[in-house]
RNA sequence: GUCCCCAUCGUCUAGUGGUUAGGACACCGCCCUUUCACGGCGGUAACCGGGGUUCGAGUCCCCGUGGGGACGCCA
């Protein structure tokens, strides 16, 4: 059975990247009925935070990345780690060192100098006389001949042990260390696929050492690449959002980015938006690109736009709960709120947006935006929409065609093209300059709302006009 | 510095020896229009450079150059 998984550390958000090889790693399982498992690293005990899971975990739940075995947490797994290291101890693949942090640093310096690549010399690799206490544990590295990374996006990469050094296994507390643990576990869960942003690359060929010396199977390795910020440097806080909740915030569909994010470093023929569906169906491996590529926050919104403007009404209904309830708009007295979608979808970019466009169906304004006012409320104003308020307060059946009917009957009334009647209006119904066609606006907003605004736009326009 | 990865419009990409180098975002123009949008039509715009291989290279090879990554008792 196919097994992946996504093993972020906790010490920050659920990042782009991180939710980006997610999206693989789970499209991968689910494409073959495999399984998708959430493993939690947390060995560096003085980085790690429960808000740093609860943040990951919650950036899954939202993207909706479901695993099947998780979160499993490493620190939970030490006494496994630490049979694990004596058995290579015991094997002679491992040995004690105690050279010290500055002896290292002191190494590496006069590497850097000879212009050489800085490693561990090896110092430690052939004594036996290396106290328990204070020291770390080493693994010993072959010495010689080449490792072959057989990737599945990246082709077969060549890397000569001589490149390598004897990595840390174990702190001198005993806490195990990040390649052998991803080691271990990867072996113990029997993943069949590894899938990670190539910055692992360099990592890849000391865990195959070690995973040889375990005697286990290797999985395959897929790494994929970076994701740049468009600077061209590496994805970092300064781009932007941090975590994939503010995407939330700013009013993107978790879809939208996910389809974003497939999208960017993979590609099937000329399709742009694929349902969950899709992605599970049409992703592949080998379509990855292998080049790094640059986040751009316009084609996201763009993205974010096609799901706006084709999801189930219901459906978009519930994403923008949230918005509705963050921007303390309560939609209880009002309109439908699906019926407001409906009308207002072509019209915004985010749910936080839409969210802001629909305040005057639920709330009275007690402004005109400035200049909208400025722009449509002129002296013969108050005539028009005097004109319109007469009309309205006469029709029974209050929809958009008699609603149409009524302002048809004002503009041939008062020998005015729409362009004279229409604008006043819907800044007097819904204090902006932007709103559907005005059948619908006036339809939703109901007549009551309808009629009193005009009457208190009557009363403005009035004043207004009589102050110059 | 050493090792690894990479290189097609501004951006995401298609392209697997013979194409007018295609699509998408963005940008610009026109149309539609009571506003804001949507939509429709059209346009600008790319094979990093140099050597090979070949009848023929964006495509294959080499060398540059440029970018990214790694070089931790971080993951």
């Amino acid at each position: 059975m196919t097994v992946t998984r996504f093993p972020p550390s906790p010490t920050g958000d659920l990042h782009i990247g991180g939710a980006r090889t997610a999206l693989y790693s789970w499209l991968y399982a689910r494409q073959n009925d495999g399984k998708f498992i959430l493993r939690i690293e947390d060995t560096d005990l003085e980085r790690n935070s429960k808000q740093s899971v609860d943040a990951i975990i919650d950036g899954m739940n939202w993207l909706g990345l479901d695993y099947d075995e998780g979160p499993i947490f490493q620190t939970d797994r030490f006494d496994r780690y630490k049979a694990v290291i004596q058995q290579l101890l015991d094997e002679g693949k491992a040995y004690r060192c105690d050279c010290t942090t500055e002896e290292l640093e002191a190494v590496r310096e006069q590497q850097r100098a000879n212009k050489e690549k800085p490693k561990y010399n090896g110092k430690c690799r052939e004594r036996h006389d290396v106290s328990v206490e204070g020291s770390v544990i080493r693994f010993k590295n072959p010495l010689e001949g080449d490792v072959v990374i057989h990737d599945r996006v990246k082709g077969d990469i060549v890397i000569n042990n001589r490149e390598l050094d004897d990595l840390i296994l174990a702190r001198p507390n005993g806490v195990p260390t990040y390649n052998l643990t991803v080691v271990v576990d990867d072996m113990d869960m029997q993943m069949t696929h590894v899938i990670r942003g190539d910055d692992h690359i360099n990592n890849t060929p000391r865990q195959i050492n070690l995973f040889l010396a375990l005697g286990a199977k290797l999985p395959e390795f897929a790494h994929v690449p970076m994701i740049l910020g468009d600077d061209g440097k590496r994805l970092s806080k300064r781009h932007g959002a941090v975590g994939v909740m503010q995407y939330r915030d700013d009013g993107f569909i978790p879809q939208a980015l996910l389809n974003y994010l497939l999208r960017l470093g993979w590609s099937h023929e000329e399709q742009e938006i694929f349902s969950r569906e899709e992605m599970i169906d049409l992703f592949k491996l080998e379509n990855v690109n292998v080049a790094a590529s640059t986040f751009n926050t316009k084609k996201l919104i763009w993205v974010n736009e096609q799901y706006i403007k084709t999801l189930a009404a219901e459906e978009l209904a519930e994403h923008l709960e949230w918005h509705l309830d963050n921007q303390k708009l309560d939609i209880s007295n009002g309109p439908a709120i699906t019926d407001v979608i409906e009308a207002h979808r072509d019209r915004a970019k985010t749910l936080k947006e839409l969210a802001s466009n629909i305040r005057y169906y639920y709330e009275d304004f007690s402004e005109y935006d400035e200049k909208a006012a400025k722009k449509n409320f002129k002296t013969a104003t108050p005539g028009i929409l005097q004109n319109l308020l007469d009309k309205f307060k006469q029709v029974n059946d209050w929809n958009p065609e008699s609603i149409e009917s009524v302002i048809q009957a004002t503009c041939e009334e008062l020998e005015l093209g729409m362009g004279k009647v229409g604008p006043p209006l819907r800044v007097a119904v819904t204090g902006t300059a932007m709103s559907p066609s005005l059948d619908v606006t006036l339809n939703l907003v109901g007549k009551e709302r309808s009629l009193k605004r005009l009457e208190k736009a009557v009363a403005f326009a009035t004043a207004k006009y009589a102050e110059s």
